[in-house]
DNA sequence: CTCCATCGTTAAACCGGTTTAACGATGGCG
DNA sequence: CGCCATCGTTAAACCGGTTTAACGATGGAG
């Protein structure tokens, strides 16, 4: 590949020229600019992006980060990336997806600076090394989700009002008359099924419901599926507690399994249990027979929030600690009704 | 951010036994690395990427590109990533999501190489004008899908076979005696659409099928969503030609849409109508009612596929021109049968 | 006619690493 | 004891851009 050096000794010009032709930070008579184009022309001259870069101490790459090994992208963060990559679009920005390896990354021959200019951090876990790692360089960070405590006031972040959601919902379910609940909620280390919990935990404690009735099972780290966790822990909870008339689930693909398992169980769906999920932004929660009732993160909005306060912290180089939140939109289908024991918890 | 300078001075060495420190690429005493370290770590040393990569002439980061002006991800891209990203992860890479505007890219102070070692092209439309450009230039490049005939022998690519998956499922569909069809086809302009059209024509011209029981209708660019497409059209076209007795979709996304159409016209499926999808990689396929048939095209092996065959190529600095076939598995459920009209196209 | 400001251009320094060529110290061998 | 190979280290060149400071040419004002 050409170098600027042989576009200027092919247009009999400086080094300092022709870059200034190009980036136009200063002006250039237009009979020498004419002259570097057509040479830069026909040598196929392009800068390159890592010299500049160098010079520039600017990428024009923001970088994405995803905790966990070997972590795959669910339906939540498609639309949030799809956010994201919008706002990348219009600002002239790429998207490093960056999910190497912890182990790789500290070994010294691989340790470096990340080739980016600002980072989106996406699911928080509590005590997040992530975020404790950034805070100490100065590349500008957004978290989507709350951080934990030690950091919520000192790194700017995007997130749903969980605890808020969490309590509507739970509500609705306790107003329909529920009062024995099985809640199939996010990872355990991870924030939002600490808000998650923290706001299911409120609703149920406010309107009396027993310790026993308010089971909260954490979906496990190993990648099962969500559809297969959702199945079993339905399946196993309902056995062991036939008073459960709601089920509560993290996503859509958990609510599928529940529905399964009340199929298996011969359990009718929203007579005899009640179901609603978090997290339904897919096309086919309206699909479930019966349809499911459930709420609405805007995940592609949280992708777009968080993508535009970075780019703002970038621009200003803006210390103040930010948060944007996001409202949730309940949905009601037809998969929760009056559960057909109205005070449940005590059958027979 | 403290440089190779500061820790070179800090530990009373130069920049060059710092570097080797690092990057081991020559032997450096016990001692003097001791020193170093320590020295590095003091500084929160982190070597520069950007500089590094400009005198490696390697980035270690590799590309994927989609065409379109504000492409969003579907499903089948997001099972794809996933496979890609699992082969980065293994072999320490990080993937760079470039989709910026041909409109910026080209003008003169954003015009640069890409800062990738390799780069994978997704969604091939004929005469790709990305393909000509790579072709070009000497970073090695894998395409996911066919490329379009005056490249094909020119790039390495990964594809399903879709001609013959194509053959294989209308077959299928004449052999339950269905003889008016209504094809559902991604956008004209992709290859994918034509490979699909080709074996869907040939199947349906061997068996004779008049011309106009064959009809092929193609997703339009603007970005309406795959389901409304798919009701719109299906809506359409039987209304027009209720002869139709069975919808091929290209994803089961817009074969939901064609469920829709069927409920609106109150035809029931598979009994008045059959419909089957390709790209049927979601949990929700067997939740249609009654369960969707069609096709597995295994995206994410086609991205891990797509990743190792350039991951070979950027090593080798191969130049042979590769091409990796991945099977589709078509699964039989029970959304196709024989039409009621075995004869169809003279209703009445 | 001289002086000075302005404009376009250039040579050289710089960004932060890696690599090359040379060099001094060490040790084994004849 | 002298010779040579080996090892660890260094200074300097290099990767390919950007930026700074200086400089010559031009033109208008005094």
């Amino acid at each position: 590949m050409a170098t600027i050096e042989d576009v200027a000794k092919a247009s009999g010009v400086s080094k300092g020229t022709v870059s200034n032709v190009f980036s136009k930070k200063r002006p250039i008579s237009r009979e020498v600019a004419e002259r570097v184009m057509a040479a830069a022309k026909a040598l196929h001259y392009k800068p390159n992006y890592w010299a500049r870069s160098l010079a520039n101490k600017e990428t024009r790459i923001i970088g994405i980060s995803i905790p966990g090994e070997k972590f795959k992208f669910s339906q939540f963060h498609l639309s949030l990336l799809n956010g994201v990559l919008g706002v990348c679009y219009d600002h002239g920005y790429r998207l490093l997806v960056n999910t190497l390896p912890p182990s790789f990354l500290t070994r010294p021959e691989h340790l470096a600076t990340d080739p980016i200019d600002g980072e989106i951090l996406l699911d928080p876990e509590s005590g997040d090394a992530r975020i404790a790692e950034r805070l100490t360089s100065d590349v500008p960070v957004v978290v989507v989700g709350r951080p934990s405590p030690e950091f919520e006031n000192r790194v700017a972040y995007v997130d749903n009002d969980n605890v808020g959601m969490t309590l509507e919902t739970t509500r609705y379910l306790l107003g329909l008359g529920h009062r024995s609940f099985l809640f199939l909620n996010a990872p355990a280390h991870r924030t939002v099924a600490d808000d998650r919990a923290r706001g299911f935990l409120a609703a149920t404690g406010e309107a009396g419901v027993p310790e026993a009735s308010r089971r909260i099972v954490y979906k496990p780290d190993t990648d099962g599926s969500s559809r297969d966790f959702g199945y079993e822990t339905t399946l196993r909870a309902i056995r062991e507690s036939p008073d459960i008339t709601a089920v509560i689930a993290d996503t859509d693909t958990m609510a599928l399994g529940a529905y399964k398992a009340a199929e298996t169980l011969g359990i009718r769906i929203p007579d005899a249990l009640s179901v609603l999920a978090f997290s339904e932004d897919s096309v086919f929660a309206p699909e479930f027979a019966p349809p499911l009732t459930g709420v609405r993160l805007h995940a592609e909005r949280l992708g777009r929030e968080a993508a535009l306060l970075l780019l703002e912290r970038m621009r200003h180089d803006d210390k103040t600690v930010k948060r944007t939140l996001v409202p949730t939109d309940m949905v009601i289908r037809s998969s929760c009704a009056m559960p057909t024991i109205p005070n449940g918890g005590n059958p027979k």
